[in-house]
DNA sequence: CAGTATCCTATCGGATACTG
DNA sequence: CAGTATCCGATAGGATACTG
């Protein structure tokens, strides 16, 4: 069954169905663009990303978190601040997202 | 409200947020990617999408097909041979859907 | 072979209310 | 302000059976 190489990375050993997997949702990729120009607070994000519920950004900010594609820092202050940051990895999907949307 | 004006047209005059959504899912980039090789058969796009069912295979080129990025070639034979292929306006989706793929 | 037609469920994401 | 907790409906998508 041996197809091109190129694709059998895409499709067999496949890190990269998961990256993919992870803009397969609604508002990711809009998050990652909005976060692209720089790092934003929860409540300027969810006004940026308009339509976005506060549920479903920190649930998408979470996952986005957890594969380590953004950064997390909180203010101990009052009121409290929490801004969010693409990491070095985050900053990767920039250009391909711009791309898509043209 | 003024932002960035590169970041007004992704987020207001939002023909790129409609191409966003058409990635928004769990098979489309898959589908395309393996398009990008070249032109294929349903049963072979299906076989080499690992995981699709027929029917989501089908919905999503229809909506391909809507979209102006794939084109459907269809053999008048027996056995029927149905061919997608994408078109030029799909093919500028291969480099970014492959750069996200890492 | 390349689809439709059904049916069915899991999950995604929206609304609302509440808290440190 | 930046979340959680809860509930709830829509729909994406999977399984199966059937057809030209």
């Amino acid at each position: 069954m041996a197809r091109h190489p190129a694709f059998d990375v895409l499709l067999e050993s496949c890190p990269s169905r998961t990256s993919l997997a992870r803009i397969a949702n609604k508002w990711t990729a809009m998050v990652v663009i909005v976060l692209s120009d720089g790092r934003r607070r929860f409540g300027d994000l969810r006004a940026e990303v308009e339509g976005i519920s506060g549920k479903v950004l920190t649930e998408t900010l979470r996952d986005l978190e957890r594969d380590g594609l953004v950064e997390r820092h909180v203010y101990a202050e009052m009121p409290p601040r929490v801004e969010y940051e693409l990491t070095a990895l985050g900053r990767t999907l920039h250009v391909p997202l711009q791309a898509l949307g043209r």
